[in-house]
RNA sequence: GCACGGGUGGCGGAGCGGUCAAUCGCAUCAGACUGUAAAUCUGACGCCCUAUGGGCUACGAAGGUUCAAAUCCUUCCCCGUGCA
């Protein structure tokens, strides 16, 4: 089980401090929850994740199951002995999978929609390779073809023998071209799911229960009520919130008001740089996002601009491009990870062009420090009152 | 010196009379990426313009054949291999 305790709130925003207490050790929120997927941070060994400041970390139910397995999983002594992570972990529910493997994959879309489209995703519409039902949802592995089949009971029963100390209820995460209709329909039953997720959680794992209803507002409350009524240990919040920073932070307002205030927060897979300021303003504790490990391995490295003092500037540097190769500089100045206190651009350039793998993991171990290390500094910035 | 083979855009390398500014790799440049299907995907890539179209210059060089040549012929210049 965990708990939660605020230790701060500010007065100039919604933002909060506190402590969250797992059977794996506390952390401090707000905090970026670093995405291991398949049991690892991508490129990082669990060593890595502690110099690099990750507190806590987000694996994933859809592909654990398909493999290794749970089984598997749960005979290595569960997730944290698995990958030797001796810190907190949370498991995603395959919902997000629902989604990036149905429609998304469908329409190539991903759950945040950047520009316009006419094209709406109509109530009983079905994916091509996903089959949403009452029961849950019918899968085909990507691996080998093999149906599968998640639902609440599936998805509790796989995230028990996993072991983490966080999980999720099962959840639909909807299409941003899904219509009003498909929303309403695909939030009841994922209400229904949360019903029968905490009817079928027997282990004393923390269950989070999530917040759906797409860009539409009623929904969104009706889903934030609903969720808060039920036992649940804390909240996701899932889904789309719009095309903006704006429009996300109003979203996060009007959910995050109709949640409980001693339960903790967590928001699914959000965490651009330009956002994690506004979300952590909202109220939110915890997050995860790819992008520090997924552009790493892209050959970006966000970087401190200026000079510091105020509010942070960043940039994304692209290593690949040739203008890097003379470079003696580290990626970041300012930066003190292993990957900055030991290498040159030029370095990491030559590395990338040479399609070597170490500098994928240089640059992850690059970014997943510096948004470790930016999230500390807001936290820090709230605990002083200055946020 | 003779005999073959070859010289194509930044590089490698297709094409071998029209649909060729020229397949495809690589390199380069640009864009995308938000609970990871992702060490991935998309686009541009001779020059110029009033740019889902138009003009110009191009396939070692110079001539020629043809309505039409990167593609055929002649000469020359280079490169590779073999024989002297």
């Amino acid at each position: 089980m965990i708990t939660f305790k605020l230790t701060k709130k500010s007065k100039k925003s919604n933002a909060r401090v506190g402590i969250l207490k797992t059977p794996h050790g506390s952390i401090e929120t707000p905090s970026f929850v670093n995405v291991a997927t398949q049991a690892t941070v991508k490129t990082l060994t669990s060593q890595d994740l502690k110099s690099c400041g990750a507190q806590m970390l987000i694996s994933n139910t859809y592909h654990l199951h398909i493999r290794p397995g749970e089984d598997a999983v749960k005979k290595h002594g569960g997730v944290h002995e698995f990958m030797k992570w001796d810190g907190p972990v949370m498991t995603d529910s395959g919902g997000f999978q629902v989604f990036s493997l149905g429609f998304g994959k469908d329409y190539g879309t991903g759950k945040i929609l950047k520009q316009k489209s006419y094209e709406k995703i109509k109530q009983g519409a079905q994916p091509k390779l996903v089959k949403i039902t009452e029961e849950g949802v019918e899968f085909r592995s990507y691996i080998d073809g093999k149906k599968l089949f998640l639902g609440p009971k599936e998805s509790m029963g796989i995230q028990e023998k996993i072991g983490a100390d966080i999980i999720f209820a099962f959840d639909e995460c909807t299409s941003p071209l899904a219509d009003y209709a498909y929303n309403k329909n695909a939030l009841e039953r994922t209400q229904r799911w949360l019903l029968q997720c905490i009817k079928a959680k027997k282990s004393d794992q923390a269950l989070y229960g999530i917040v759906q209803g797409g860009k539409y507002k009623d929904l969104r409350i009706a889903s934030a009520q609903f969720t808060a009524a039920q036992k649940v240990d804390g909240f996701g919040i899932g889904g789309e919130f719009g095309d903006s920073t704006g429009t996300m932070k109003s979203m996060l307002h009007t959910v995050l008001k109709e949640l409980p205030e001693n339960k903790p927060r967590h928001l699914l897979g959000i965490g651009h740089l330009k956002d994690i300021e506004a979300i952590i303003k909202e109220g939110v504790d915890t997050f995860d996002c790819i992008t520090p490990t997924h552009y790493a391995r892209h050959g970006y490295a966000f970087v401190q601009k200026g000079k510091g003092g105020g509010k942070m500037q960043w940039e994304k540097l692209d290593l690949n491009n040739k203008k890097y190769l003379l470079s003696k500089d580290p990626i970041d100045k300012k930066c003190d990870c292993f990957t900055c206190t030991t290498y040159t651009r030029g370095y990491l350039h030559h590395l990338l062009r040479a399609y070597e793998i170490t500098p994928l993991r240089l640059l992850t171990i690059h970014n997943v420090y510096f948004f470790n290390k930016y999230v500390a500094s807001l936290r820090n910035a709230v605990k002083k009152g200055q946020l």
